[in-house]
DNA sequence: AATGAATGAGGCTTCATTCAT
DNA sequence: CATGAATGAAGCCTCATTCAT
């Protein structure tokens, strides 16, 4: 059962230390790799937003595709803890599918620096990073997949194309991150909102 | 009428260089954006899809970010005329909707290098350009809205917020670059399709 | 008074760092200067000159330009306070004079490639940069100017025009850092003591 | 005889091209490179003070360097005629002195740019071209030179040194390049009059 | 843990020059 | 003759990274 294998995740993990100094560099070099990119981020910039020299980070990550990796790894571990815990799994498809799009969409948007990492980075990896990276990307896929087909074989949701759609769906949470805050909204509840009712009309249960 | 404004746009350009060498270097370049980010990709791996020298890029750009804002706006200006053109403006807002996310759908998913280049390299413009930029990007936002609000007014459309939906509706389109090829789909007029259906559902006129 | 001046100058300054490092790159890009010109110097024929990298000179230059300003102000500065401490303002015009004249001749001899930086190369400063040196080569011309109108006051010289003569003095002394070594001179203070004569003798004090 | 040399010189040469259009590149060659120095001149700098591209010099100078040899054996040969030319060979050493350093201090003033890429340059010619220049300078430095051993020799002129007074007096005429316009003086004339005078001084046969 | 100096590699760009037109 | 495109070499400078301190 894949339910399962977050508790395998949550494990303390080597890739992303725990130390305060290290949180912080992670944190200044998310917000750099979202703004310019991997390729457009030089050490110094991450360095400078800390009032670090560059050299410093070198004691807490070995380079900087290091980071990027804890980052892309922070990021995608928190996501499918995230979606794995928004589940209600004994309530109906809709009141599912309504609170994890609800959980992932203010995700998205409260973190969007993180977001952009996450999504938009995953090329600038290492091939044996990037492959560790996808397992985990799969799993956040199908937590909103099993919701779906749960609704589809109740009779609950009514969906032309199970993958399809859920692709859609997931597509519509991630591309929050690009967006946020912008299009008139800032809060990220309400989009959270917005998107968990326009996710039950995708499905075909929608008011 | 903003119909018209398209019009405007179509007046040969200054910024895009119509010689056939500037044209090829343009595809070569949004391919590599695509792959590796603006900041991750060198002049040098440019030329080299091209068997080029790195120096043969200058007589038809004066910089590598003169490239990109090349690129950004040819592609920015496509999508205009192209939404605009996909628009049956006499038809009913189901209709319209359909064929515009159907279009713009299929463009974001035969053109995704491009399409990257557009939606998630605008940082890396110069700020003069990232200006002109930004008024063709509201231009594109508009073409959707003006369907919707029309559907919303004859009642063919039930949307709860017109502006989050314009905004989810257009995301979701945007995103198909992202991730298009993959999660099933090779055939852009599948997701086209699919897309359109979607859409229709988000405006509470689905089937 | 702007003998007085002088003292303003003599503070620790921070254009001239005063590390080992950066004195010794100082001296090496002044040679290369001289041979080649500023433009016709590389940063690698510098790094080549100390044993270096090109990019060894970036820690303690931010660019080629600000060296060659180190350089130039440095020189400048040091010609003021030699000449200024060379003036022994209680004595005969005549004596000062040759004293001034054998100081500024001396040093224009042994530090000639220094000299043709400082003489050479002031279109290759940056304007900011040129304006400051220039005040600094105004102060410069005034020593001896001082001492032409002290003894054309007092009648133990006979000058037609002391700015012209004044001027022909100074250029006489700075031309020596193009020739020298060289016309048959290899020791500075000859060159030194005949101009001091012929000082003498352009200002109608002559033997 | 050298005086019979010059002859030699004026023959028609292959150096310098006599067509119209080379005659343009060299004076536009000449300005930058006094302004800005051999190595800081580009082809483009040249070719776009004449309006023309940069290939537009190539069928007229098989090289930079070329062009650089062209202006400066021409500046050296017009020099060696004018002072040849100016030395009334039968008059006193103090006329023939005062004679020659008028013209030559006017030539420098008049043609300072070309009197800098003539003193300043010739590190940049390549070595044949350096010695073959050098030939013509040491012709020019023997005309000052014979008249101050012939006013030496009759008791006109009263000098420590021959050698070092004939030094100062054409470096003092060749930094005319270095600072014309400037130090109050926009006439040329002025300059050569003056300086016909110091020179009479600085051989001590002056008023 | 953190730094400043140093570096090899490489970035973008310009250079002098060639060549087809 | 003159040009625009192209290039190999090189220019200045920045990069990620190391190391002595």
């Amino acid at each position: 059962m894949s339910e399962t294998d977050a508790v395998r995740l949550t494990r303390p993990n080597t890739v992303v230390s725990e130390s305060k100094a290290a949180a912080r560099i992670r944190v200044a070099a998310a917000e750099a790799f979202a703004e310019n990119g991997y390729g457009g981020t030089t050490t110094r910039d991450i360095a400078a937003r800390l009032g670090l020299s560059p050299a410093a980070m070198y004691p807490h990550y070995k380079s900087k595709e290091e980071l990027l990796y804890a980052i892309s790894y922070e990021g995608h571990l928190l996501c499918v803890e995230l979606l794995t815990a928004a589940d209600p799994i004994d309530e109906t498809p809709a009141v599912r599918l309504a609170s994890v799009v609800r959980a992932f969409t203010s995700w998205q948007a409260t973190h969007h620096a993180r977001g952009r990492v996450v999504q938009y980075e995953l090329t600038a990896l290492s091939p044996d990073h990037y492959r560790e990276i996808l397992t985990l990307r799969r799993e956040i896929s199908r937590v909103i997949e099993r919701i779906i087909r749960a609704g589809a074989k109740d009779g609950s949701f009514v969906v032309p194309d199970v993958a399809g759609v859920n692709l859609a769906i997931n597509s519509l949470c991630v591309d929050v991150c690009r967006w946020f805050p912008g299009g008139g909204f800032t809060d990220p509840d309400a989009v959270a909102d917005l998107y968990a009712e326009l996710a039950l009309r995708l499905v075909g249960a929608g008011t």
